[in-house]
DNA sequence: GAAGGATATTTGCATTTGCATTTAATTCTG
DNA sequence: CAGAATTAAATGCAAATGCAAATATCCTTC
């Protein structure tokens, strides 16, 4: 074997159904789409409804942040905020020390919009999990951290 | 509680960490990401990339479920087959029994330009799992199936 | 066996996306 | 401390996306 090939079983030997990248897409793809459309009713989209989410659990975070937790490009973000202000469910502050940098933070009808979604993101979510047993649960997420760790590329 | 009000923790409560699909959302965020900087390079898009991947498992499926393997919506689909038929790396065949319907298969050429990538996807997924045991890996993956099964909307 | 409804795929078109660039401000270096 | 390099965010623009409609075929039912 050469220095430079690591050995990797071939994707027909693993098959489909057990590699761990394609059953995340497939059930990611699924849970985003389920989602995107009860968004789409109510006039968001996946950026704007994520950016909801996050704020309602980080503090006035830059957007560059909020790129990262979100998982949306960064020009894309700053085009859904856009959206977002105008409809006064967010507010951009300029950072107090650095002034490139742009804070951004829930209104009160910000906040009250995501919590008329919560519940369906919650149920969504819920039914992914149905059936499985809480230890369980708690031993994927833990996985899951664990990747996360593995992959991410920003220390947030 | 009234009938139709399910009790859900706060997104606050559990913290974004603890919420699977934001851990999967991030993962499966940087893990595409990185699939696609090195496919860009060979001219390849996602949806490209999965349907070679797909087709080197998958023996001639029909357009539509094809679109369910790859996570791509159908119409995209058509023109990303178109591409890689131009391309030469597969060919669409017209099914025996229906002719409305379309078969795909790869190429020789399209097998060939896979087992190019593969190794690139295969080197992402083991980084992903990293310092993680095989047996950790093993019921990772059955708990994905398990959601799969919870959520899919097609028996593919 | 003709008409109406369903299904498979493609295509038209408006929107969304993402890359590359721009603008503005900060930090580093000699 | 001036100038170069870096960083944050917004924007221009071409390409990709997704919805809806069009096309073609198949199935059902009367």
């Amino acid at each position: 074997m050469s220095e430079d090939t690591e050995t990797h079983a071939r994707l027909g030997e693993i098959g489909l159904t057990n590699f761990a990248p394609y059953l995340m897409n497939r059930i990611m793809g699924r849970y985003n789409a389920m989602i995107r459309e009860e968004m789409a009713d109510v006039g968001l989209t996946t950026p704007k409804m994520r950016t909801l989410a996050v704020l309602s659990v980080v503090e006035g975070p830059l957007i560059r942040e909020l790129a990262v937790y979100t998982v949306v490009e960064q020009s894309t973000l700053s085009r859904a905020l856009d959206q977002l202000q105008t409809e006064g469910l967010i507010r951009r502050e300029a950072d107090a020390s650095d002034s490139r940098a742009v804070r951004v933070f829930l209104t009160d009808a910000g906040r009250a919009t995501f919590e008329t979604l919560w519940p369906h993101m919650a149920a969504s979510a819920a039914r992914l999990f149905k059936g499985i047993p809480d230890e369980e649960q708690r031993a994927f997420v833990a996985t899951l951290q664990k990747m996360l760790t593995n992959i991410r590329k920003h220390e947030i």
